[in-house]
DNA sequence: TAAGTTGTTGACCGGTCGGCCAATTAATTG
DNA sequence: CAATTAATTGGCCGACCGGTCAACAACTTA
């Protein structure tokens, strides 16, 4: 937005991070196809040729914005997933925590749904791998001590939650199409 | 594919199928932005002059494929909420229905994936508000009944409903990733 | 202070994009 | 059979794309 003083002091991390939070607020708005260096050059108030010196490339870029994002998801999952021990009362916690940092990290939903339409997952295939394995493990103890029913597929049950909250959030705006007057502590209780 | 024949007869509602078809499955595939009109006439055989000839434009040639999946799919599930009387068993079989029109059109997934998150929905806007309005009305009958308890919101109802059969489909590619041996009966159950 | 490193810029490049148009050819009309 | 209309083509346009480069300015080092 505000143009750099001409006798700015250098600040690489800063401009780093200015390109990337104009990167960001543009590529999960309008998706990465219809996103142009310029616009984002222009938003973050700085040069075009500087993406290339930091990021090599505009899909350089792109990476940089979907795996710093999902990284943080990640890393909050996991710690969230290391803390417990299991039961049903966890299960539920869990899926309230999820549930929450969605709901303030309204990125991440945009992020996941991007990465999952354009079906470029790679870069973070390994972690997205480990933190699923996480969750069916806890999933499966709590199988084994009789705190969930048996009967169902641990994977399946993660996938169902994450993809419950998940799309929950990624829908809302359609909802409010129709009326506009429901908060949020409902959902809570489905 | 097949380049034409250099004394091909005329046939214009098929060169505009053909156009159509070609669209839609590079559209679907890779999105808007990421779709270039040179690609489309190619696919389909046919000079990117035609393209403008019949829809004007980039954009009128992406509205026409959404709009034309999207009254395909609306037509559907019209049809459905006309024959039936409201009841549990009815909802019930009218998700399954639903369920199963997804699974056997992969590309309305899709394209209301795309629409959502490119935030498009204009041109289908009046046609989906009725959708809702006429599923809504059909779950309040039944809560007028007895047969639904009535603490809930339809419109919450409906928008659950739809939301998770329309995502089941949609996350059904990340879970094969995990394991893919799982078949689409269970799903049904749950 | 001088040399070297690095952030930063504006000008520029080839390529492709969406879109336009005149010309040609097939169907339709009278 | 002309005359008209509609389908189809290839060539072309200006704009903008992502990317490169040489030059410069600010820091770092010695």
């Amino acid at each position: 937005m505000s143009p750099r003083t001409p006798h700015a002091p250098r600040d690489p991390e800063a401009t780093r991070a200015a390109l990337i939070e104009a990167a960001e607020e543009i590529f999960l708005e309008k998706g990465f196809g219809n996103t142009s260096l310029s616009q984002i050059a222009r938003r973050a108030g700085i040069t075009k040729s500087l993406i290339h010196h930091y990021f090599g490339s505009k899909e350089g870029l792109w990476r940089e914005v979907k795996t710093r994002r999902f990284l943080y998801y990640a890393e909050q999952q996991m710690e969230m997933l290391q803390v417990a021990e299991p039961s049903t009362e966890l299960l539920k916690e869990s899926v309230v925590f999820y549930f929450d940092f969605l709901r303030r990290n309204p990125q991440t939903v945009r992020v996941l749904a991007w990465m999952f339409l354009e079906r470029d997952q790679k870069d973070c295939m390994e972690v997205d791998a480990e933190l699923i394995a996480r969750g069916v493990e806890k999933i499966a103890e709590a199988q084994a001590l009789g705190q969930i029913r048996t009967d169902i597929d641990p994977r399946f049950i993660v996938f169902v939650f994450i993809g419950l909250c998940q799309h929950w959030f990624q829908d809302k705006e359609h909802f409010k199409e129709s009326f506009g007057t429901e908060g949020l502590g409902e959902n809570l209780d489905q």
